[in-house]
Formats: C-alpha cells, structure tokens, sequence
RNA sequence: GCCGCUAUCGUCUAGGGGACUAGGACGCCGCCCUCUCACGGCGGAAACCGGGGUUCGAAUCCCCGUAGCGGUACCA
C-alpha cells in the first residue's frame, strides 16, 4: 500500500488540508503502508518554498509524519513532456486553441450537457481526447462508485501551449510512476478524477483507489475559511491548544470509531481507522469542542510536561508552582496567564471587580480579618499554614465563605477569577501578598467605597 | 444552465430491514459539589428533509422532489 498525500501550496495548513493529511497518515500507519508527500506546484504563478515550509511546520507540530518526499511536482517536468509526446503521437491527445469561451460558445450549439469535442490544430493547448461512448467510474472507497457518462465530459486540457503540464495530467503520471495505490483527498476533487483516470487508462494503467473526503464547513454552513476563527492549524497552535488533541478532534470530525469513546491514542486511531467508515457528508468544524477535547487531554498531563508546554508558549520560567495550582482550571495554553499572571506579574486591572466585591464595609472588614491572621503565622508560609490561619475567618465574622476570600482575592489578583485562594496566597508568599492587600485597603475608606 | 456528491438532535456522530420508547459526545437548561472560575456528579429539552414505492415490517433498500455542497480554468 502506497498512499499519497498532497498538499496545494498555499501557506497554511487549513484544518480540512489537516484532516486529509490525518487520514492519509492513519491509512499509511495502520495497514504498514508507505505515506508519500508530494507537492502540487503545477501552478506557475505561485511562489512555493515558503509556503511549503509551512505545511511541513504544521505537519512536524501535529506528530504527522510521512516515508517519501515532500517532491515538487515541478521537479518531473522532463518526464511530464515525454508523456505528453507519447500521448499526442499515439492520437489520444490534441492540439487545441480553444478557450473556456470557445467550449462555452461550442456547448450553446451542441447543448450544456454535451462534452466539448475540439479538432486538432497546429498548436495550443494538448486536450486529451475524450470517448463519445461509454462511462469512466470512479471507484471511492467512501462513496461507492460516482460515474460519469463520457458524453457529458469535455475534453480536459493537460497541458498548457507552452507544455508545461497540468495537475490532472501530473497527478496521473505521479500515481503510475510511484505506484499509488490510496489517493484520500478532499471531495472538491472528485469531479476532476474521471480525468485523471483518463488519463490513466491513456497510458494503459490501472487507477488507483480514491477515497473523497466531505468538505469542512464553518458554523454557519460555509466553507471554512478564517472569517470563523481559527481555520489553520497554525492558528489553532497559538491559540494554545494541544497538538495531540487537535489530532484526536480533527480525527472524529467527520468519521465514526465507536459508540462510546471519542479519546483515542495515535495508536488506537491507526487501528481503528477505516475509509469505510468515513462520512459521506461535511462536517462542521466545533471549536467548542475542540475546546472540551484539549482540555480533557490539558488536564491528564502532568506536571513536568504541562509545565514545560507552557513556558514555551507564554515565553516565561519560573512558573512551576503558578501552573501547580492553575492545571485544573485552563482548557487551553492560552487561559494560564489571564488566570493566574498576577502571581508573577502585577494584578488584573479589573475595576469592575472591585466595585462588585467592595461597596459593603462588611468585605474590608473581613479583607482585615484576613491580613492580622497571615500575618500571625510563624515560620513556612505554606498552603497548609495560610489554610489554617484564613479558615476560621468565616465563622468568627459570621459571613459566607464567599464574602470572606473574594475581597482577599480581589486585592491579590484584581480580579474575582483566580486559582484557590488558599493556593494563590501561598504562591504568592507572604510579602506581595501584604503588600497587596495593604494598598487595597489604603485605597478605600471604612465603608469599603473608593478613598 | 450542465455534471457530480450529500441529507439522523443546534453541532460531531451510532445505526447498515425487526434489538429504536432512535444511543453517545459537545453545547444548552436545571439541580448538586463549591472560596471565585473551572472540573466532576445527577437530571432534562433536543433529530430520522418531503412524497411515493419494496416488504409482514423501513432511520436503514429503490424512485421522485427539495435543499446544501462541489465541479464546470491553458488553477490546484
């Protein structure tokens, strides 16, 4: 099994271009099979290294790799232009000038459901000569088998007058020549196969298997595209999501595995993956539970690891004990900061909060409360010390919990979101932790409203 | 216009003639847990596009319609 895998080089890696990528790679890894990358650059207009270098970025981050290339179609030219000669000797293809508004100008005469047929000229463009009887049926191990009657198809164009190829020529030859046997693409493609299969046939060569992906959608219905957020997978790497994750979601987007599981190691994918289980219908990309899928991956690893990650991704050291006590509480790389910045940086400006905590003179009484008994603790200002001393607070004032530790944590952090209080005291450490508190307290008067 | 593909809760899906009172997950709603936010637990609302067939029996098979999507380039 050979099976090939190739991206149009446009730059990012569009998350539909990922899923295709995915279950190339899952067919490849669960049946010993090789995965060959290729590229296809046939157009002459677009620059491609960089954008290359892109998808292949995107490619490593995922864990997607792959036995052969990347090969940049525009490397087999001499081998495309001998095909070409043959072909045009041996009659099954032409010289043709005509343009998209000769074939439209054609079908007016001949009807819209007749395929163009030109004559051959001196020069132009090579169309590969189509039968008029007879059908071309595109075996898709997802779809069954599509067909396409030979009168309705025109005559494709494989090749430009200049002679460089086109992608329905290059594909073919590429197939034959790397002996391909998998083609898993999306399903935008599935119309031009009959040509490449055409083309196959012209060459005397068997097609290989297709299988046409369904189309991503946004959540309105539309193409994915980067009106509705994150739409590349480099996008959805700074948003701070995992990579392992984005691999497990974007691999049941779109295909079933089991009535009762949705997290799947690697390992568990390639086993289980099955073109025929694949839909037949677009699916539509859910951030929200791509969200609910990294989170349940954030929170299993551990601490070292999720420690690591997030010093790469916030570009800060230093963190280990922040991260400690912040792991349950973030889905994404990206929640870690806002949550718990203030214990390394300075609070939250957040006036909102404090206007909602403070107003009663009840929360400044007990913000005191709070600041005589850390104040009182000897020796290590640890966890379980600030847990002992702040405890009884609520009981001794007579007021809820809540009452008491969200003015405590509104002058630590700002703001009325933070990790566990007694936690976010302990990390904070004793003299920040004053320090805070006392210039919250010098900011308001007795009845807790702004001094 | 023409050619092709597709159609189960809002979303991803299970289902491949009787096991369907249509299952799970995300999201949503309610309750519980609780120092905030998350997490977690319990409960709830929520779907077979329409019409014809085939069959003792259809979400499942066939046809038609409708809708959506893709293609219709000397792009890929």
């Amino acid at each position: 099994m050979r099976v090939r895998f190739a991206p149009s080089p446009t730059g990012a890696l569009h998350i539909g271009g990922a899923r295709t990528a995915l279950f190339n790679w899952l067919l490849a890894r669960g049946n010993g099979g090789k995965l060959v990358l290729r590229i296809e650059d046939t157009d002459r207009e677009r620059s491609t290294d960089e954008n290359v270098a892109q998808i292949l970025d995107a490619l490593e981050w995922l864990g997607i790799d792959w036995d052969e290339g990347p090969i940049s179609q525009r490397s087999l030219e001499q081998r495309h232009r001998e095909v070409l000669a043959q072909l045009e000797a041996d009659g099954l293809a032409y010289r043709s000038t005509a343009t998209g508004d000769d074939v439209r100008a054609w079908k007016e005469v001949n009807g819209s459901a007749r395929g163009f047929r030109g004559e051959p000229e001196a020069e132009g463009a090579l169309r590969l000569r189509v039968p008029d009887e007879g059908e071309t049926v595109v075996r898709d191990a997802v779809r069954g088998e599509a067909r396409f009657a030979h009168r309705h198809l025109d005559d494709p164009v494989i090749a430009r007058a200049d002679g460089t190829p086109l992608y329905n020529l290059a594909v073919a030859i590429d197939d034959l020549d790397e002996g391909i046997t998998h083609v898993v693409r999306g399903e935008d493609h599935l119309s031009n196969t009959p040509k490449q299969v055409l083309v196959l046939e012209a060459l005397g060569a068997e097609p290989p298997i297709y299988a046409h992906l369904p189309l991503l959608h946004g959540p309105d219905g539309k193409k994915l595209s980067k009106r509705h957020g994150a739409a590349s997978v480099q996008e959805l790497r700074d948003a701070g999501y995992l990579p392992e994750a984005v691999l497990n979601y974007i691999a049941l987007l779109g295909a079933g595995y089991d009535t009762d599981q949705e997290i799947f190691t690697v390992g568990e994918l390639q086993e289980r993956f099955d073109l025929a289980r694949v839909s037949r219908s677009p699916a539509v990309f859910d951030e929200r539970k791509l969200r609910h899928v990294n989170g349940l991956y954030l929170r299993n690893l551990d601490l070292p690891d999720l420690t690591a990650r997030l010093e790469r991704f916030t570009g800060r050291e230093g963190i280990a004990q922040a991260v400690a006590i912040s792991a349950e509480k973030i889905q994404r790389l990206d929640e870690f900061e806002p949550l718990a910045g203030f214990l390394f940086g300075d609070p939250v400006e957040d006036p909102k909060a404090f206007a909602k905590v403070f107003g009663k003179a009840e929360s400044v009484e007990a913000l005191k409360a709070c600041r005589e008994a850390l104040v009182a603790i000897e020796g290590e200002f640890s966890q379980d010390a600030v847990e002992s001393a702040l405890a009884p607070i609520p009981e001794r004032l007579e007021l809820g919990a809540g009452k008491v530790y969200q003015p405590l944590r509104v002058a630590i952090s700002g703001t009325t979101i933070s990790p566990g209080i007694f936690e976010s005291v302990a990390v904070l450490g004793r003299d920040l932790t004053l320090a805070r508190v006392d210039s919250t307290l010098g900011s308001l008067s007795a009845d807790g409203l702004p001094a």
